[in-house]
DNA sequence: AGCGGAGTTGCAAACATCTTCAAGTGATGT
DNA sequence: ACATCACTTGAAGATGTTTGCAACTCCGCT
């Protein structure tokens, strides 16, 4: 046994605890993205939002794929998705808890 | 609208992305404690226990009640625990989704 | 009034994260 | 070969978080 699993689940969290991440993997929830497509969306700067991406990476939330002279990135964990749900019910305060889950995640986000 | 909802989750999370606010959910998802208990518990400084809670009681995920000459907090958002459940999932890599949930988290986390 | 247990707060040093700039890689078009 | 688009990497300053110490409050007890 290595790292305590509190330790991984607060590192795990951590990598959850910024906005552009935030905003990241629910553009790619949605659908795929390749990275231009991310940057003409976010209002980050290219080398920032590659470092974004590189800590999603190392946390294995997300994928990349090299194809046709760009580079497309995936989510490698759908849960995320309901985690981010879950997130938005408890800030919303009313907590209706359960599985208002397949509604448009960035429509209803923003 | 003042702070937009994904900065809120962002925030939200960073406030998980602690381990020893981790454990302390963990612990008060099982019952109420009072801070000494938890202090027993935890291998860090009242001051800074104080300090985590603190940082907690500000997201309003857990409430403290003065009762009896000791300080007692619990959780005020029971959905914590389905958060904690499935990052324990994620985790894990199996992801095999949905609710085991019931079962002794304290047990199942370190 | 004075003491000890239970917690909290303020603060500064140590530590981590974020952002930007500059430089670099790789593939594609001319 | 050169330019350009699409991205990534490294490094450094700015900013934010964590930790421990000391000082403090708020009881209840004697």
């Amino acid at each position: 046994m290595g790292v305590p699993l509190y330790q991984r689940k607060s590192e795990f969290f951590r990598t959850l605890g910024h906005p552009a991440r935030i905003r990241i993997l629910e553009l790619l929830s949605e659908r795929d993205h390749a990275v231009h497509e991310l940057l003409a969306v976010l209002p980050i700067e290219a080398s920032n939002l590659s470092q974004q991406l590189a800590v999603l990476r190392r946390a294995a939330l997300v994928v990349s794929d090299r194809r046709d002279g760009q580079v497309v990135y995936s989510v490698s964990v759908p849960e995320v998705r309901h985690l981010l749900t879950t997130a938005r019910a408890i800030l919303s305060g009313l907590v209706a808890d359960e599985d208002d889950d397949d509604q448009d995640l960035v429509a209803a986000s923003n």
